[in-house]
DNA sequence: ATTTTATATACCTATTAGTATATATGTCGG
DNA sequence: CCGACATATATACTAATAGGTATATAAAAT
C-alpha cells in the first residue's frame, strides 16, 4: 500500500475519515473540533487525520502564534482518484461515444495506468 | 471497515487488485489466468479475488461442468463509489454555480452524508 | 498556575498479505 | 477404468499493519 493512489483509496476506506472529510468540506477544523462529535479519544482522531494528511487530502497550517493547527481540505488530491475511476467508467460502463468524448479531453493524452 | 462503501475503497487500495480489475475489464479470467502474470502463488491471488468479490466488483460463474470458475467484472459496483466521489466534487471542487446546479437535482433533496 | 490544544510513546487486538501444504474435483491420455 | 495433470479451495502459520486505548509531555491562552 505504498503508492499514492493506494494511499488515497485506503484513506477513504474508513467511515470515520469520510465523515471528517465531509465536515472539513464546510470549514477548516482543529483536531479538537474534529474529535468533538466522534466518540473517540483525541489521539485516535489525530491518527486518522495523519492518514488523511499523508494521502494528500488535507494540509494543516503551521502553528505561528497559536497552538491550534486547523486542517484544510486539499481539493486537488481528488483528481488522481477521480481520473482512475473515470478511466474505469470509460472502459467498462461507458458507451463508445462516451469513450470518444473522453479521448477528446486534454487529460486523456497524458494519462498513465495504475 | 464493514460497510459496503468502505469495502469498495479498501478493495481498490491495492495495486495488485487494481491490476486484476484492469485485466478483467478486457475479458473474463480464471484464477489461473489471473495468477499467471502476478509473481505470487495461486492461493494469494484467490484471496485478492475474494476481496474483490466481497466488495461486489466481481462475480464468478458456478462450476457446472468445468473446474474453472471465470471471474466477471460487475460494472454496477462502481456507481456507489462514483456517486460518493461526485458528491465530493460537487462540494469541494465545484464552483458555486455548479453547487447550485446540483442542489436543483432530485438526488440533492434526499442525499445523506457518509 | 491552570487549562486547552496538540503530539509522542507504549501497548493491545484484529486484520491483511503472504507462504506452504494438503485436499477435492474435473479433464484427458492410455 | 485409471493414473496423471490442472484448477480451485481450505487450513495453518508468520509478519506486518491498522485502529484503538492510556498516559505523559510540551507549548500557548487566560
Amino acid at each position: 500500500m505504498s503508492d499514492s493512489l493506494s494511499a488515497k483509496f485506503a484513506a477513504l476506506a474508513d467511515p470515520t475519515r469520510r465523515a471528517m472529510l465531509a465536515r472539513l468540506a464546510l470549514s477548516e477544523l482543529t483536531l479538537a473540533d474534529l474529535a468533538k462529535p466522534l466518540e473517540m479519544t483525541v489521539p485516535a482522531v489525530a491518527k486518522h487525520l495523519a492518514v488523511l494528511e499523508r494521502a494528500g487530502f488535507v494540509t494543516r497550517s503551521r502553528p505561528t502564534k497559536s497552538v491550534a493547527r486547523p486542517a484544510k481540505l486539499q481539493v486537488a488530491a481528488f483528481s488522481e482518484m477521480a481520473d482512475w475511476i473515470e478511466k474505469c467508467r470509460v472502459h467498462w460502463e461507458g458507451s463508445f461515444d462516451r469513450l470518444a468524448a473522453y479521448l477528446e479531453t486534454p487529460e486523456a493524452k497524458g494519462a498513465e495506468d495504475a
